[in-house]
RNA sequence: GCCUGGAUGGCGGAACUGGUAGACGCGUUGGACUCAAAAUCCAAUGAUCGCAAGGUCAUGAGAGUUCGAUUCUCUCUCCAGGCACCA
């Protein structure tokens, strides 16, 4: 029985239900599936349980089963997981303000949240349900981690690192965002901590090569900011042997790296970076070591990506030795210069070089111009760096050649002398994922006094995080307090050791997730092969464009590591991506400070998830942001109303027998609504397989609004046998297509036309495309461009007849009169522009 | 500075491959229903001139290509995001 009223309280919730009992949601393993359907692997980004899920979620997760479902009607088997990213931040800090274990704040914040989550309808495989925070989930990720140190693709080194002092904890570059943790949005310092590195740049020319994979399939802007965060440059290592103070002394060089060995006779000095190794050696007198020391302050003080005001710098003193030209070449110390790319030294090129050229002016030093452009003169002095391509001067053999092509010959002199070679530079760095906090995989590795670091052996996993742990806040990272947890015996010598107490970046669990949900209960090892064979790669990846240089490429990374080490076949883990933009309301990001934060638990318990769902796919474009608006909420919610109060009067319709549709008449009207009808199918057809959810709904409504329209001018329309099946079939249709958008009242309202099965496994229909033709158009009359009349015209006309009657128009007339008509374009089934002069 | 997107009514947004600009929703106004209100249904709704028929102007600005440009080309402005002494 179904209600007068849409009443979304009374059957989310049972519907919810059925989908669970029934398992209708649980993904059968392809090999398994007796239709042999083909896979969709259609997978959101997880949420770490913070304890409430906001509007971002709700749209996110709505995108994600809409098009589950949708794939679902079309015949394929589905596969959409949920899990949660549980280590982090947030846990621990809960636990020092408020006293409570991470691990039972971030259990009790699963439970919450998943209870919302239930509260939207979405059709997850709660079966694949993955904790990360779980020795179950850590200890494969332990296990990968050893086979990275086995690799020799994990290592650790001592280096100064981004250290956020709040969350008193090291940042990888991508997680410093303007100076600012990403996540507490506190300025970033920097310190020297020992720490954990995953060797990602290894893997940057496949990371980058495999963008033509993914373009088209990928958003543009995310390829591209991955792009720059690779930061490929191709370029040239050159030597500069140091100029010897006595015969015994080293002949150590200087290497710099440039992207301009075709200046390389233009070098009038080399500078170094304050922190560069050899500066210190350089600096000849206690003057140069004390003005080292003050530039190593400088450049401490600034914020990561802040630029020095000037360029200072001084002389230490030392010279090196050109390497083709055998002049000597003075070696300054400069604030511009960074340590941390390239070689942290660079050869000093005013004339061509900007950075250089403002330096080079500061400090007196010599500009030699070896570039000259091919047509026009260069005024010298020069007032700023040619740094255009040209024609070599003054230098020496390669004089007269062209710029660009003489790169690759200085490389190759460069490289009979053995100072140099052509080289690419990356400006990626490697991964270092070690945190100094609790709440997180811990590193599984033993120091040793006689073994030195040891990998805790397989049969030894996991590692799990000691309970009996006190979080006060205050001198570092709890683990190394955890006495029982820190002491071990060697497990190769069996003699007293150390246990490593940094835990994994959160971002190693999310890394890897996508795959072990294709065999999330395995217990061999991180993967079955067979499944993730089967499932991977993910057919489409739904989540915030924030993780664009972060999440999505250590998963790539992880993929390509996985691919090698024979886990999983495929070179990119996610085929399709999709970056939907940020909920926002009255143009700012929802927040709790700005106080405009709309909770789905409020909008559901208003309207219901229907509607909620509906608002999030309705009001924007999926990739662009969307402001909310509860007046447009409103809005969603009475047109399932609208849909609601079509059916309920006619349910009878639905509960007898149809009479077969040649042996109805229909008219006009009815044919208008049966076009429409067919006409809506096509367009959420279409507009569901380019994911336009928008102008999908419009469609809908469009259908609505027609058959409301009939009725408003004949309340008796649908009342005879031929009305019926039209309103049948209009009803019927909204109800299936609408189902992927607002599940719940599509199901009972499937039930109430009598369906025994679910509207879950209903199948997507097809539409009648005789129906939607029609045997006139409407004509377009302009005369110059402008549109003056607008005629219906039957297709069969020929072009002559259509300028016939175009040209007799009276308002056509009126508007050449006195003219010459000095063409006609006709576009066939639009339109008719006469041309007059 | 460099890169990538954008800019369309009062608002969110539509517009196939260059062919009726403004679908759909919100808001607003009017009407029906009602004792009244809410809800609902119907209608109107870019600006401007006009009693009207109808005209003119309109897709950030300016040019260009074209019979015809929101759509293609060039220049510029502004907004959002990303990167940034990267040698």
């Amino acid at each position: 029985m179904i209600s007068e009223k849409y009443d979304p309280k009374a059957i989310e919730g049972k519907w919810q239900w059925t989908w669970e009992q029934g398992k209708v949601f649980e993904a059968k393993d392809p090999s398994e599936d007796p239709k042999k359907r083909p896979k969709f692997y259609c997978l959101c980004m997880f949420p770490y349980p913070s304890g409430a899920i906001h509007m971002g979620h709700v749209r996110n997760y709505s995108i994600g089963d809409c098009i589950s479902r949708y794939k679902r009607m079309r015949g394929f088997n589905v596969l959409q997981p949920i899990g949660w990213d549980a280590f982090g931040l947030p846990a621990e800090n809960a636990a020092i303000s408020r006293g409570v274990h991470p691990k039972e704040w971030t259990i009790l914040n699963i439970a919450q949240m998943k209870k919302e989550l239930r509260s939207i309808g979405i059709g997850y495989d709660w079966n694949r349900e993955l904790t990360t925070c779980l020795p179950d989930y850590y200890r494969w990720e332990q296990q990968l981690f050893n086979r990275f140190f086995r690799e020799g693709l994990a290592y650790k080194k001592k280096s100064l690192v981004n250290w956020c002092s709040s969350c008193e904890t090291v940042l990888a570059n991508e997680q410093v965002q303007d100076g600012k943790c990403w996540r507490c949005d506190s300025e970033v310092g920097t310190k020297e901590v020992s720490q954990w590195y995953l060797k990602i740049t290894l893997y940057a020319d496949q990371l980058l090569a495999g963008h033509e994979q993914l373009r088209g399939l990928w958003p543009e802007r995310v390829l591209e900011m991955q792009k720059h965060w690779i930061g490929r440059s191709e370029g040239c290592r050159i030597l500069f042997p140091l100029e010897k103070k006595k015969e015994s002394s080293a002949n150590i060089p200087i290497e710099v790296f440039t992207t301009r060995p075709d200046t390389l006779f233009g070098v009038t000095f080399l500078t170094l970076a304050p922190a560069h190794p050899l500066a210190d050696h350089l600096c000849t007198g206690d003057e140069q070591k004390k003005q080292l020391e003050e530039l190593k302050k400088e450049v401490a003080r600034r914020n990561p990506g802040e630029e020095a005001t000037t360029k200072t710098g001084f002389f230490t003193g030392s010279y090196c030795i050109h390497p083709l030209g055998n002049q000597r070449v003075p070696i300054w110390v400069g604030n511009f210069v960074v340590m941390e790319y390239g070689t942290g030294a660079v050869m000093g090129v005013p004339a061509h070089d900007q950075r250089d050229f403002e330096f080079a002016k500061q400090h007196g030093l010599p500009i030699r111009t070896v570039v000259v452009p091919k047509s026009k003169k260069l005024n010298e002095p020069l007032t700023e760096a040619y740094v255009e391509s040209g024609e070599l001067v003054d230098s020496g053999p390669f004089s007269g050649q062209d710029s660009e092509s003489s790169k690759r010959q200085i490389a190759e002199a460069l490289k009979k002398k053995n100072l140099g070679n052509l080289t690419i530079q990356y400006k990626l760095r490697d991964w270092g994922i070690s945190r100094q906090r609790y709440w997180g995989a811990p590193v599984p590795i033993i120091y040793c006094a006689k073994c030195g670091t040891v990998p805790v052996p397989e049969e030894d996993l996991p590692v799990t995080l000691p309970e009996n742990v006190s979080f006060t806040g205050k001198g570092g990272n709890p683990l190394d307090q955890a006495t029982d947890f820190v002491n071990t015996v060697c497990p190769r010598c069996n003699e007293p050791a150390r246990r490593e107490t940094d835990t994994m970046d959160t971002f190693v669990e999310s890394s890897w997730y996508y795959a072990r949900f294709a065999s999330p209960h395995y217990d061999k090892g991180p993967f079955d092969r067979k499944k993730t064979d089967q499932w991977l790669p993910v057919d489409c990846y739904i989540g915030g464009i924030e993780h664009a240089c972060m999440h999505l490429l250590y998963a790539r990374f992880f993929h390509k590591v996985l691919r090698d080490w024979e886990y999983l076949s495929g070179d990119e883990p996610f085929a399709r991506q999709f970056s939907q933009g940020m909920v926002v309301k009255d143009g700012a990001k929802m927040s709790k400070s700005k106080g405009n934060v709309v909770t789905p638990a409020s909008i559901i318990d208003r309207f219901g998830a229907d509607t909620a769902r509906l608002f999030s796919l309705f009001a924007a474009p999926p990739e662009k942001d969307l402001d909310w608006n509860d007046k447009g909420v409103e809005g969603c919610h009475r047109f399932l109303q609208r849909l609601w109060r079509l059916f309920y009067p006619f349910r009878d319709i639905f509960s007898r027998p149809l009479p077969s549709e040649n042996e109805l008449h229909f008219d006009d009207r009815l044919l208008k609504v049966r076009r429409k009808t067919h006409w809506m199918i096509r367009k959420m057809t279409d507009d569901l397989e380019a994911e336009k959810f928008n102008t999908a709904i419009s469609a809908a409504m469009e259908l609505v609004n027609e058959v409301y329209g009939l009725l408003s001018e004949d309340e008796k329309a649908f009342t005879a046998p031929s009305g019926n099946f039209v309103l049948h079939e209009a009803l019927q249709s909204l109800v299936v297509c609408l189902a992927p958008f607002s599940p719940h009242i599509c199901e009972e309202l499937w039930a109430a036309m009598g369906h025994k099965g679910l509207i879950a496994d209903a199948v997507w229909p097809g539409f009648r495309a005789d129906l939607i033709a029609v045997d006139t158009f409407l004509l377009v009359v302009q005369v110059n461009g402008k549109v003056r009349d607008r005629v219906e015209v039957t297709k069969q006309a020929t072009q002559q007849e259509i300028e016939k009657l175009a040209l007799a128009l009276p308002k056509i007339v009126s508007h050449i009169q006195g003219k010459k008509v000095r063409q006609v374009v006709y576009v066939p089934g639009r339109l008719a522009n006469i041309v007059v002069a």
